[in-house]
DNA sequence: GAGGCCCACTTGTTCGGACAAGTGAACCCT
DNA sequence: AGGGTTCACTTGTCCGAACAAGTGGGCCTC
């Protein structure tokens, strides 16, 4: 946080979250803000453009910023371990791993590891819990140049991800996820407390190093009303202005 | 799309996805770019913001930049109505209102649309379809002062946002959604044709204008098989470099 | 050969300036 | 009162420059 530019995103931040700056309420022009702080308007301009892009301040060219929120819940926006999110919601994550293996990739793992056909896999299934709860099932599919990495950790190793940091100084550094919800099959349901055919929340997710190599792809299965996810959003730049019927031409010089 | 940056993100979006940069391979750095565009490296760096912000590129200070993946999949990145998007995916979107009534605001609808106890909404229940397939179920809710023209609205309105654009210039600028799984209820199994009890993705929504005003919100149930929805993911500035075990403290002058 | 050092290159941060484009409110005219 | 115009203000775009910080490879030493 030693940015500049940071700094004075997280004071704005601070401010919208402490009242400061009511939700509906305007936010002061770039120029006045770069006056307070001291610095130039492109650096304001990127730290509001953080909030913007977090879905706290609405944005459009010639009015002033709005705020639209104060949100503390956790979002996408960073990439996080389950253990990393749990603890920054100041609750406490348990890991434990039922079932580990090696077997030779399949078509799918071949297709999401970028691996060639026939190479050797990990296979984890791994239950974990929050505050005591147990809350999701996972299973995480490993490419061989990690495999061994990994199954040297403990079996109940809180962070898989901490963990690959420490000892291999292996970086997650980005994540697609898909999402749907799925019934819950007879081991989900066992080893969740459910019952069979009960809906889960399922985050599909390849994960991959700095440079694009697939580190892990996983399947992770949500008992719901345990945790949700959010996500803010807003039309780029669409120049959608106030009517649409009055189609008056542009004026003429 | 006449702001430069924007050309040349665009330039480079078709040039990853029409295979001139592999996955994996490395961009050409900023200072090659902006002479190629004969812009200044400010620009280009606008540009290229916007593909890293999409999860297309990755970015990391020292390195070049690296190309994750070139993505056709729909995202949450636009804020897009059911119907938009269904088109911009070449497949036809349809919706029938099922059940529409004004009734007095509850308490989630006080805290969701920002309104006073005892104030009026406009509920309205709609299947929507691809393709002539059923595949989801929405509840809106909207403040007194769009429910005059929702109401207005032809029972098979294909889009309700490109209507209520049309009709009174109204935007739906920004949104917020929150993801979980639910069983279907009995009516959610009827509407579907599905069985009770099977597993719904639901995503609860408020959507605002420009200036933060909510106009909406919603509890829409998706059939899983027919969506999916996709997130991209980078962790932010976590300074993580190689490796952790060689705590080498920084180099005293 | 292994390890450490150095250096060219690349991205990140910040400045100050200039103009374009859009907004909102005050103002004027009918 | 209603409608249109004008104008100060605000955000968006772009430039050119400079320095900081991190990377990766080559080089040298032991």
């Amino acid at each position: 946080m030693s940015a500049r530019h940071e700094e004075i995103a997280e004071a704005l931040r601070q401010a919208i979250d402490g009242g400061v700056y009511a939700v509906g309420a305007l936010l002061p022009s770039e120029s006045e803000l770069a006056a307070r702080y001291g610095v130039a308007r492109g650096t304001v301009r990127q730290a509001v453009a953080a909030l913007t892009a977090e879905g706290r301040v609405g944005s459009r060219q010639g009015a002033r910023r709005v705020v639209l929120g104060n949100h503390r819940s956790q979002s996408f926006a960073e990439l996080r371990s389950f253990a990393q999110w749990a603890q920054s919601m100041g609750r406490t994550a348990t890991g434990r791993v039922i079932e580990q293996f090696r077997r030779p990739a399949d078509d799918e793992d071949v297709l999401r590891l970028q691996l060639e056909p026939g190479a050797e896999v990990l296979q984890v299934l791994r239950v974990r819990g929050l505050d005591g709860e147990r809350v999701l099932v996972e299973r995480n599919v490993y490419p061989a140049w990690v495999a061994d990495t990994v199954e040297r950790l403990p079996r109940d190793c809180k962070s898989v991800v901490q963990a690959l940091y420490d000892e291999v100084g292996l970086v997650f550094a980005y994540g697609e996820h898909v999402i749907d919800a799925v019934a819950a099959g007879t081991r989900d349901a066992e080893l969740l407390g459910m019952r069979r055919g009960a809906p889960l929340l399922r985050i599909r997710r390849v994960t991959t190093t700095h440079a694009g190599r697939p580190i892990e792809w996983s399947d992770d299965r949500y008992r719901p009303g345990s945790v949700t996810f959010a996500i803010h959003n807003s039309i780029g730049s669409n120049p959608l202005s106030r009517r649409a019927a009055t189609d008056d031409p542009p004026r003429e010089l």
